[in-house]
DNA sequence: TAAAAATACTCCATAGGTATTTTAT
DNA sequence: ATAAAATACCTATGGAGTATTTTTA
């Protein structure tokens, strides 16, 4: 009869590469995870570990169940943390991540808020791009994600939060500055400066002008919007910023001129994700409501 | 800490509604039943059960736990399944579910041939329209279902194993005999019989027809293919026969005329279905090839 | 021959059984 | 009052520890 310690001590092992380093690991001794490594082998009927001089291999079949052995553990953690929100929400370690374009704008107000609000929630947050949120996401490193939507694949569930328009901001004596608003067309003439690779707004930001044709893009790509921002004051182009980097990024001091877009473009959609087997999904849902709130303040 | 025992007693419970039956449903006493249900509730610190002169009555909670618990359960077999395949593929029960309009054509031929090939495969069939066949795969009463692709949901998956056209069944002395094959226009004035509600092999026709125009369609509803052969042979009309019922159902007494369509018609896709959580994906999908290959020895 | 895993054996935690009490209607 | 579940208590299984042997490159 397989148990769930035994499939335990068969994934520490196959991450440990050896028996002493893996049962060190699930706090036992060496002897005892063999024996619950071999009663698995038994009761199963199939070898899932070469045993060699340089530690232990698993087999394909001991690939297999190491595979389904964690899928189940993750489900059953998932479990306890259902009842866990159950008990007492909003209470215990909570692993956030952001993408850096929402990061500095949000978080500030947010944080003071939720440990307002939720004493008892330990927030960690972690700041990174798009893709590496998902991978940590979906490997259990991170319990929550904050990122533009939408994101691909139906293991994930998400809540939409709000939509961050795009702005123009431009040096204080350019043209822009003339009018109220700037013509999407407009901006084919001008040297558009974004972000670096790898950030979801510079593709967004992309496929916002490509709607209205080529990009004169700069040769600076910029590694952050506070340094992208600095740029633009600088006077070596444009940028397209999402509306809630305005407050902070803007500034007081007229070296930024800021105008919105028309037609209005329909911008990003900033949202919350989860796993969709997470226990923890009621908490989520009444979170993204609060992070909705606090932008919301944030904008008036 | 949360060990499957404790999942499957609490299920049992749920399932059998009081804590005597459910303890007698796992070969256990009462007591241990309770014990093993109250550290359960313990463990998460959630009450799961309410206790009643009427038995025992799952809480929000508990139906959650119970839902979650149940997944995990199903994904343990789903690891005994996997190595008891690795160990000895094809020995031991296999549920096949069939969809009534393939069944009496394919598996006349494919039963013999699966025996000889695993003589220590024990096969149990179930014949069955195409919902049903459905709801007991995914519910585990089935390991395999063999029917007419494409069905919803990304919690099976298939195997195409051939494609079976439509060919048009007509009285002996019908004028479709005169030519080699039959106009798909020409059947709109024609009385086309078709199986009652509920086969699959019914719509599909119907789709094919409605490719070309409205269907004039009989007032009699056969429950059979064979049943449906029979009222053709007698002159009440015309219908679309599946390739594969074409041997047994023509039969070699001319009491009917069978021609292909012009232009020819894709036909149904027979496939193979599983859940995608099953263990013996490999054993599937080798059976999936000597369907393949024993449907296409009967076309010769 | 040296590192790694398996075996031998002992101990203790815990699951399960029987008898009985408590609870709820 | 009575069926149902909980509790008390005992037993047996099995998981983990220590000491040691066997395996393998």
């Amino acid at each position: 009869m397989v148990s769930l310690r035994q499939l335990r001590y068969l994934t520490a092992l196959a991450e440990a590469g050896n028996f002493r380093r893996a049962a060190a690991a699930c706090h036992i001794t060496q002897p005892a995870l063999s024996t619950q490594v071999q009663l698995l082998e038994e009761g199963l009927g199939v070898s899932l570990v070469e045993r060699g001089r340089r530690g232990a291999v698993m087999t394909a079949a001991g690939e297999e169940v190491v595979r389904r052995g964690r899928a189940i553990l993750e489900d059953v953690e998932a479990i306890e943390d259902y009842a866990r929100g159950m008990r007492d929400p909003f209470t215990g370690p909570l692993r956030l991540g952001v993408i850096p374009t929402i990061g500095p704008y949000l978080l500030p107000d947010l944080m003071p808020d939720l440990n307002r609000r939720y004493p008892a929630l330990q927030l960690f947050m972690r700041e990174e791009q798009t893709e590496r949120l998902l991978d940590s996401l979906r490997e259990g490193r991170l319990d929550l994600a904050l990122l533009a939507l939408p994101v691909p694949g139906d293991d994930l569930e998400s809540a939409v939060l709000f939509e961050d328009r795009f702005l123009v901001a431009a040096p204080p004596g350019h043209p822009f500055a003339k009018a109220d608003t700037v013509d999407l067309g407009a901006l084919a003439d001008e040297s558009l400066l974004l972000l670096e690779d790898g950030h979801c707004l510079r593709d967004q930001a992309l496929a916002v002008c490509a709607l209205d044709g080529p990009v004169n893009e700069g040769d600076f790509r910029a590694t952050s919007l506070a340094t992208l921002v600095q740029m633009v004051a600088s006077g070596l182009g444009v940028t397209l910023l999402p509306e809630m980097a305005r407050r902070r990024e803007a500034g007081t001091d007229g070296r930024l001129t800021i105008r919105p877009l028309t037609p209005p473009e329909p911008g990003r959609q900033i949202g919350l994700l989860w796993r969709r087997t997470s226990g923890r999904k009621a908490e989520f849902r009444e979170l993204a409501g609060v992070i909705s709130e606090v932008h919301a303040a944030q904008l008036t």
